[in-house]
DNA sequence: GATGAATGAGTGTTCATTCAT
DNA sequence: GATGAATGAACACTCATTCAT
């Protein structure tokens, strides 16, 4: 009995690790320069042992994938408890956001990889995994944006504004690529503050109307 | 003499070739799975002549990209001279960059794949050539802001607001790959109409201020 | 248990494998025109299983470049053993030098072919094993001239006196290349015991000194 | 008729075109990464052109291993002349010939990757021209030889003389390459100066007997 | 449950040579 | 005589995945 409890105590343990070795080399060599053999050698397991414990590549890299939302989820959350008026709330989820995608690029990138990949790639049930996770995240969106002033709105409008809102925030983070080429001359976290600017200010026009 | 020109026009004619190939596989397959020996086995060249014509595998999917970017250019310089008021002007741009996303998916992917690619990746030189189609397009924004209401509005205020509407658009573009899970429920077409809005509020406001 | 050392015995019969297809190979087609895919499919085995076996070809003709200066190292102390007088030790041995670079004519191939190739080409570790081979080699005429008549002459002069030996020894033989032209009319056994005869007398003359 | 010269004196140039290319080509790359294309690219000519003037690659490379021949026959020629005594003169040639092994270390490459490579790869006619080059060098040494002290010795000892005296000085040089491990606490100049005394020993001892 | 040897199709790229113009 | 576009076999090496033990 206890040892069946030990059994799966050493399993996740196993997982941890494989996770762990994956998310290092991930994060020192990039997606493509990991390769399983590599993760195999480095956590001290077998090729064999992987694949017992994660499907395919792809499905190791969507756990890390979740792991990753799964931060950013609790980093928006934790800001959003800390401000007190609706804008300050939602300036501290916007830059928590900045922030995780420069402290945690590579989180970021793999968001960025899943999402751009060809969709036949991954199977139904990992994309629904995962999307979980996005929409946990938007939904810490909608509760500040409910929370907030704008008491009479409905729900539908309250999503949309969310939606509106994260994809703004996530399309500036795109162009932050090109920070150093197109943008030249600009301080991104300015600029990321004047779109945010732009954002709340559409926010308060929509309490007007 | 005429023999000079055939020889000039059978080149350019080859060079196409590969990019039509290029780009159909880069169509169905994704980047990744298109091969060098795959392209040259479609067009009926040798793999040799592909890197006659092109550097590397690289500098290919670069030409492509740039095929891209420059389409979007022109569909949204068009797009750009329709209308008559700003609003209408930038709705139809808007609109345009969404049509282009969907007629043109695939371009849509290889622009976010360069945008997410690690940048060792491309060469400085390529990089440049990519930036400045996408600069190009910023311009077409910001020349219609220019000559929109905003009269007094100085030249890096204009780019800052170019920019962010920009970063919108692409934002909201990037989430449409959520709207069978995460956006259930939502027409996109109307959100994307929703994000418009929002964005034009706040420009709206900043005329105001 | 016993499963343990049979997987054991079936790398090493595995390994041999490869080495005997690789010298196969080597002696028919010479070092360059020797490819990894040939050595796979003449082995029998996938181009993968090579890789697993040595780090890659370079390593793989090492093991073969190491075979051979054990056999000659073998050679060699075994012909020092036979002679009585230090004449007829050395003479033994330069005989069994001539002999190894007929016999295994491919082998003295491949030792001149890593004598003459660009140092970048071969990694540190893999030169330092080939280089304790050869050292190993010079220590046997070197352990042979000092059990000789030359009593009261210091190691260093022994070392140079080694050297200079093994080096007219060599110099011969990558002169044999030419027996059909340069040398022609000539014995190429004769001409070598003359520049044996050659070497013993600087030999002896140092004796007198 | 004058211009049936000035064509002569074309061709003539553009051979000695293709040679400074695929000279300073070799001297920079090395022989293996030195192609074909490369060389007609910097001689600023075509690929075509260049298989008008040399038959293949090989080829191309063999006239600039008899260039290097020559040089060689002619410093060593030079020097033959400086000296007044035997030793004196065989000292200055020695010293030429290594002198020119560090000088033009990569022509001395070509020399031993063309004396290394599996016969087959040569014509006939190559291998030919190239002894001629040999033979020449090897001349030097038996007039020296011939002039010296050694009045009454027949031609047939002074070839042989000749041959192994070359050979020493060769083999010396091909050890050169181990001076940094093998040979290593050696100063190789020492070292060769040594052997050059050995050699001189057994050459005197001949006179004497 | 764990192992790790084996697979083999696949990658991007090179290069000596040919030949129609 | 000169061109240079075209060839395509060949190269060394990688990697996710399988499966007998």
């Amino acid at each position: 009995m206890g040892s069946i409890e030990r059994r799966q105590r050493e399993k996740e343990q196993r997982r941890e690790q494989i996770l762990n070795t994956a998310r290092e080399l991930l994060f020192k060599k990039g997606i493509d320069a990991t390769s399983m053999n590599q993760i195999a050698k480095n956590a001290e397991l077998s090729v064999g042992t992987l694949y017992l414990y994660f499907k395919n590549k792809e499905s190791l890299f969507a756990a890390l994938q979740e792991e990753g939302l799964d931060l950013l989820y609790t980093k928006i959350r934790e800001e959003s408890e800390k401000g007190s008026t609706l804008r300050e709330k939602l300036k501290k989820m916007a830059f928590a956001y900045m922030d995780f995608s420069e402290d945690h690029r590579k989180y970021f990138d793999i968001m960025n990889y899943f999402l751009s990949s060809p969709k036949i790639l991954f199977s139904a049930s990992l994309k629904a995994r995962v999307d979980k996770h996005v929409n946990r995240i938007l939904s810490v969106f909608e509760d500040t944006l409910k929370s907030g002033v704008l008491k009479n709105t409905d729900d539908r409008e309250i999503r949309r504004m969310a939606v509106v809102f994260c994809s703004n925030l996530h399309g500036m983070l795109q162009f932050k690529k090109l920070q150093n080429t197109v943008l030249q001359g600009e301080d991104f976290r300015d600029l990321y503050m004047y779109s945010f600017d732009c954002a709340m200010k559409s926010l308060e026009r929509i309490g007007d109307s």
